[in-house]
DNA sequence: GTCCTTATGTTGACTAAGTCAACACGTACC
DNA sequence: GGTACGTGTTGACTTAGTCAACATAAGGAC
């Protein structure tokens, strides 16, 4: 049996670059993390699952923390384009922006790893990264754009567009948090909380109007 | 120099027991998760500081999760007296409910490395903690009270409590994850911000209500 | 086609950190 | 004054992040 000559034949199922191995490598953070939560990640474990050496991670990564942020990025990009898609194909009115909030919290309950990296604390705050803050500035614009043209069209006050914008992203901020941390029992409650969530962001909780 | 017989005299500034480690071993978490974050929280290193040797905290703490969990708790219970003493302290009425949001979103402000770690996933949320989970429900239960009497006033809707009570605490929750995360300039922005979404959460944003 | 450069993956080793077992010390209660 | 239990220490093991040195592959220059 012609074994020498290198062990090539043996792994030919694997050859020596995997070909996208950044992509496999983000996948596999995301089920690590799914499975055993953010501190359940090793790039070890990943390493092995993929069948790859430990420290192949770093041509891709400069190291954890890298990676981490690569994955809250990554979830800011998909959940801007999420919002922007709800806004746009809802025909930019207030049905649009009502499906722009269900995006929203759905977004959460839909890719719970990446908004717990997003926003748990796992990415270090003291860093810095350039695509992460423009990403996350982007998904926030999003918003904002949306309620300006609402408040242009007189569907909504006409208080400041960014402390309005930021009063919704306090909302379906909460209401992912808490839907991803399961403190509502099942989507049926998700749905119901946001039914009612943004029948009241517009009509508001008090019976006299004018308090 | 009769330096055998123990080394006892040397040390006289810190005796064999140290009287209240389980709140020193607390306390030193505490600040080490405020400087470096909590992935930045190590067992060794809270130990040399409080001059107590690596392994004195399993002596108090089961492991590292139960010290963090500890954390959480105690956030619980100080979170619930806050709310329960600006609802009391207020006169039980609109104002003290807004009061009592005012007192939630200082509070996380106040405590930030508390609220973080009791809800930023820095406790592994497969272990379940009576401790926790009780103390975690009595805070909850005091916003849903507050809204029942003032139900009763009729000054808010009739809604569902728990629904109408999981809509004001995700609106408090992500406003204070947001000014923890630094997403809010400055304490007059967070302060601005109370006052706008309390005023809003009464109206709503729409500009005609029969929407 | 051959060589060189660069990108990608591997191996060995070091260090930090959580954890446990065995031991030491002190206090309280009899 | 002695004994039991609570509290703190030491040594050692294991896991994991990281880096340096090396190996392998791919692609273009000649």
């Amino acid at each position: 049996m012609p074994t020498s000559k290198k062990t090539a034949a043996a792994k030919r199922t694997r050859p020596y670059h995997h070909g996208n191995l950044r992509r496999a490598l983000l996948d596999e953070a995301l089920a690590m993390i799914r499975d055993n939560g953010v501190g359940g990640l090793t790039l070890r474990e990943i390493g092995a699952r993929l069948g790859v050496s430990r420290s192949a991670l770093y041509r891709h990564f400069a190291d954890k923390g890298a990676l981490l942020t690569a994955v809250a990025t990554e979830g800011f990009r998909m959940l801007r384009q999420a919002l922007v898609a709800a806004w746009e194909e809802g025909g930019r009115g207030d049905a649009a922006f009502r499906a722009m909030g269900f995006a929203y919290v759905r977004f959460a309950v839909a890719n719970p790893v990446h908004y717990r990296v997003m926003f748990g604390g796992a990415v270090d705050p003291q860093v810095h990264d350039p695509d992460l803050e423009s990403e996350g500035a982007g998904a926030f614009q999003a918003l904002v754009d949306a309620l300006a043209a609402l408040q242009k069209d007189a569907v909504v006050r006409g208080d400041d567009t960014v402390q309005m914008a930021t009063y919704v992203w306090s909302l379906v901020h909460g209401m992912a948090m808490l839907a991803i941390d399961g403190k509502l029992r099942g989507l049926d409650a998700v749905d119901g909380l946001m039914q009612y969530a943004f029948d009241r962001l517009g009509t508001g909780i008090a019976i006299s109007p004018g308090a």
